[in-house]
DNA sequence: GGCCAGGACACCA
DNA sequence: TGGTGTCATGGC
């Protein structure tokens, strides 16, 4: 199980390359990108989060203080406004209760703890909350979200109504520990889900296994998948 | 013009 | 706990 699945991270680093995630100027931005960006593209997300970076607003004192409505009008691009300005403050309220608002400190709480607090929050599931562990606070969580549970499953490494924890220990257990590894595999599967892996139903020719399939063994010269010339660094 | 995004929560049985 | 409705913009 190790082999495979570390198979198919090299199978996808190869074909599209580093991602780069996540895209974002400072930690406190990567949160609330985590928060708006809950089922909603990323596209929409920027137009947001520009507009809190014009408002000048986008840093914790600034979230504090902006009162949930004005909030919402900045972040109405990314669908679910009125909900996700009461996430945001939600978030930005426990920041300040629990650590008058340093988020530095926040960050550098344990994993396991600082996992416990964040799903304590209104508004931050597992999803959101494993997000901003690992690339905000670069701790060792692996995150799972739609496009991991319907390719994997598509895959058959995972039941079809396994839970988000059954899912995220699978991957933890079988992956070495790396941050990067973590960051960079979970950034892929998003790209892969994005680019190939739609709501359609399994089928036969389901790009994914195609893919696996296809780089699993030597490409000849003229295969239209062409590897690129990226090291791994697990 | 319709479909659906890098979820979470409330409410129901 | 599992299934379903709600939220409500903009890109493709």
């Amino acid at each position: 199980m190790k082999q495979e699945l570390i198979s198919i991270y090299k199978i996808l680093l190869n074909h599209f390359g580093p991602q780069g995630w996540w895209p974002a100027d400072d930690e406190f931005e990567v949160i609330i990108g985590a928060i708006l960006t809950q089922a909603t593209s990323w596209k929409n997300v920027e137009k947001s989060i520009d507009n809190l970076k014009n408002e000048r607003v986008l840093n914790p004192s600034g979230l504090y203080k902006i009162s949930t409505k004005k909030l919402a009008g900045l972040i109405r691009p990314s669908l679910y406004y009125n909900v996700k300005a009461k996430k945001l403050k939600s978030f930005v309220n426990f920041l300040y209760k629990e650590y008058d608002g340093n988020l530095n400190l926040m960050l550098s709480q344990a994993n396991e703890k600082l996992r416990t607090q964040l799903l304590d929050i209104w508004g931050i599931g597992p999803e959101t909350a494993d997000s901003i562990l690992l690339y905000a606070a670069n701790k060792k969580t692996f995150v799972i979200d739609a496009y991991t549970r319907r390719i994997f499953y598509r895959l058959g490494f995972i039941g079809k109504n396994s839970s988000y924890d059954e899912i995220k220990n699978f991957f933890e257990g079988n992956l070495p520990k790396r941050v990067k590894l973590y960051k960079e595999y979970h950034a892929l599967i998003v790209k892969l889900g994005k680019d190939y892996c739609k709501k359609e139903p399994l089928c036969k020719e389901c790009p994914v296994r195609k893919l696996c399939k296809i780089s699993l063994i030597n490409l000849p010269s003229s295969s239209p998948i062409q590897p690129f010339p990226y090291t791994l660094s697990l």
